[in-house]
DNA sequence: TCTGGGGTCCTAGGACCC
DNA sequence: TCTGGGGTCCTAGGACCC
């Protein structure tokens, strides 16, 4: 059978999400800043022709926005996370599989569609996703995936396909792939990039034609060769509906200098405490555990980054023992005299909580269900809060 | 004063074993 | 004494993604 691969992708995501709750907004120039407000992880292609890029750190960039009037929000992930549910839901009653990307993409697979217009089936979920959320998409339609993120990239550069590009035709996906630059091709980095055009590629096409397969796989590696044969039509990454995580990550830079070992402790025991409740809404338990602690790389202060890890003689998802065993590391890694600015818990090694191989003298059974309590407390404070009126958004502006 | 946070995959290299 | 290849496991770190 047939299957076509299709990546649905929203536009600005944050923006447009911020522009759902402020429709006055549409048409005008706006960003959306990072933890602190440190600097712009979303912005709109009308603040993109002012000379805004990805990245740029706020405090740089102040006096420009003020002049143009540009609108800045602090980032509120709870808004983005519901809207991002709510997109992903129409999308799931148009297809049989899907696999949510990241917050803001989906790839799809279609499989019986043979007798279908695709183009027009993905024009009218594009509709209907606008209609009842106000965030609008782009659609790339391909034989893969590499390709199928090519297409919606050109549809993105290409208002007048109408948000909607299929490259399935070869002479067509040709014409796109000579004037797409190898930078952007998704799974081409900074590094990969240069190394590309050192080899005196230019763009999608000079890639999928090098034909040096031994230079391909001496500096390209793995990843570069199946990019490769992607670009060539194959297929090499299929579609992952929903895997279980590997890995639970939570850390923040902290919004000033810290010296105090109190803070860092602090701070470690919340973001532990954070990554314990989400492994157990994965139900999952982890054997080992990470911290780190660094102090600002941008500055001219001395430096020092160090990390430290800890195994479990059995897997567990308990907020005591994770923490106790942060506080542990902590202790080991933490120097006097250095001047912090970022701390972070990382958890893997998962296996599934019901299987989980107990030691003799474990009492996990009876500490989950103090572990469960607390979640559904957590839960219930969350919901309370959800209800109370929300205090405005920070508006840099 | 001010530079995000959360992930995955791959490779290199060391230790250890036969 | 000690030469060699191969396999496996582990860790650190690079590169990439959104």
């Amino acid at each position: 059978m047939n299957r076509v691969y299709a990546l649905v992708d929203c536009n600005s995501f944050f923006c447009s999400c911020e522009r759902v709750i402020r429709p006055h907004l549409r048409d005008k120039p706006v960003v959306v800043l990072s933890n602190n407000d440190g600097c712009v992880v979303s912005l709109t292609p009308e603040a993109k022709k002012l000379g805004i890029k990805m990245g740029d750190v706020y405090f740089k960039i102040k006096d420009l926005c003020n002049f143009h009037g540009v609108h800045a929000f602090s980032s509120s992930f709870r808004l983005y996370g519901s809207m991002s549910d709510r997109v992903m839901k129409i999308i799931a009653t148009h297809v049989p599989k899907l696999e949510v990307y990241s917050i803001d993409e989906a790839f799809l697979v279609f499989e019986g569609f043979d007798y279908y217009d695709l183009v027009e089936y993905c024009k009218s979920m594009r509709a209907e996703i606008l209609k009842q959320t106000s965030i609008p998409v782009s659609i790339g339609i391909a034989p893969n995936k590499v390709l199928a993120k090519l297409a919606n990239n050109w549809a993105k550069k290409n208002p007048e396909y109408e948000g909607v590009v299929d490259v399935r035709n070869v002479k067509f996906r040709d014409e796109v792939m000579s004037k797409f630059d190898v930078e952007d091709i998704w799974g081409i980095g900074r590094q990969t990039a240069k190394k590309i055009r050192g080899m005196g590629m230019k763009t999608a096409l000079d890639l999928r034609d090098y034909q040096n397969d031994q230079a391909i796989q001496k500096y390209l590696h793995k990843p570069g060769r199946q990019i490769q044969d992607e670009l060539r039509g194959e297929v090499c990454f299929s579609l992952s509906e929903s895997a279980p995580k590997k890995s639970i990550l939570v850390s923040r830079s902290f919004d000033h200098q810290v010296k105090d070992k109190r803070e860092i402790e602090e701070a470690l025991v919340r973001h532990t405490t954070h990554a314990a409740r989400k492994l157990r809404e994965e139900g999952q338990v982890c054997r080992t555990m990470t911290i780190y602690m660094r102090t600002n790389p941008f500055r001219e202060t001395p430096q020092y980054q160090k990390s430290a890890y800890f195994r479990f003689v059995s897997s567990t998802n308990d907020t005591g023992e994770l923490v106790t065993a942060a506080m542990q590391l902590m202790n080991e890694i933490y120097l006097e005299g250095y001047e912090y600015k970022k701390c972070g818990v990382c958890l893997y090694d998962f296996e599934p909580e019901d299987q989980r191989q107990l030691d003799l003298f474990s009492k996990s059974h009876e500490k989950s269900e103090v572990m469960k309590l607390m979640d559904d407390i957590h839960l219930l404070m969350l919901s309370g809060k959800s209800k109370l009126k929300k205090p405005p958004t920070p508006e840099a502006s």
